[in-house]
DNA sequence: ATGACTCCCAGTGGGAGA
């Protein structure tokens, strides 16, 4: 089985890319769920045709211009929510189903701005309600995934420069603080799991030629519950797709697991 | 360097992202 979350930065642009991406995986390698965030895409405009005509099941949920989120699978989608059970929230950021027996939660997590605004307030309300709602489903018998755009790091080695983005967004002790309650919830980072001290990134600042420089951060993180631990065999960032003409700025993530 | 790039909705600029 393999999982993965790609933060598209507007589906309407990176569809092609999205389809090509699918489409190259190796053959006995086949993504069987995919998590989109950032689709920007209101559910009328969602190129669901494009998706079924390759065998795809699809949820997706979006408003305009910012936000929106999907679920691409191979197998059948059941118990679909849309954001946070028990959070009002005015934008479109989670989507979550049960497939091949596992609760798949696709987010995108509030990106903050910076530590004094009001959207980082919202973050930190909005990373709350989603800790207390994944603490629920982890009493269930399905394993979780939880799998997006987190916008935050989990430490220094997931920064390119820590000494210069020490306490800025992403990199906070209240954001890391949360992201250490998420994972006290019997989760852990796939990719850290499988490569304990690699220093890899999953987004680069469309600016200052970041991506050649490898000026990055790690924040697209893919938590699995502990009992799944013993079956994954390999979690990778995938950067090819960011070395084409119109990338996103994020790079997709992946997960296999035997199963 | 209060920037840089890209997307969107707008409408010949501005907000947001990270």
């Amino acid at each position: 089985m393999k999982l993965a979350t790609w933060n598209v930065n507007s589906l309407n642009v990176r569809l092609p890319h999205v389809l090509e991406w699918l489409d190259g995986q190796p053959q006995d390698e086949a993504v069987d769920v995919l998590v989109l965030q950032e689709t920007k895409l209101t559910d009328d405009k969602f190129p669901a045709q494009a998706f079924i005509d390759k065998g795809y099941e699809i949820s997706f949920f979006g408003q305009k211009t910012y936000n929106g989120v999907a679920i691409i699978s191979k197998h059948p989608l059941s118990d679909i929510h849309k954001n946070i059970v028990g959070f009002e929230d005015d934008m479109a950021r989670v989507i979550s189903a049960k497939v091949l027996g596992v609760r798949v939660i696709g987010a995108y997590f509030p990106n903050g701005q910076s530590p004094e605004s009001d959207k980082f307030a919202y973050k930190m309300r909005w990373l709350d309600a989603l800790t207390l709602w994944v603490r629920e489903l982890s009493k269930q018998a399905e394993p979780l995934a939880l799998m997006g755009d987190f916008n935050i790091t989990w430490d220094d080695l997931d920064v390119w420069d820590p000494v210069e983005l020490a306490d800025t967004i992403h990199c906070t002790e209240q954001e890391r603080a949360h992201f250490k309650n998420l994972l006290d919830l019997e989760l852990f980072d796939a990719f850290r799991h499988l490569h304990p001290s690699e220093k890899k990134f999953s987004w680069w600042d469309y600016r200052e030629a970041a991506f050649r420089r490898n000026k990055g951060l790690r924040i697209d993180h893919i938590l699995l519950s502990k009992s799944l631990q013993h079956q994954v065999q390999a979690c990778e960032i995938d950067k090819e797709p960011r070395k084409k003409e119109r990338p996103s700025d994020h790079a997709p993530v992946w997960v296999k697991l035997q199963r």
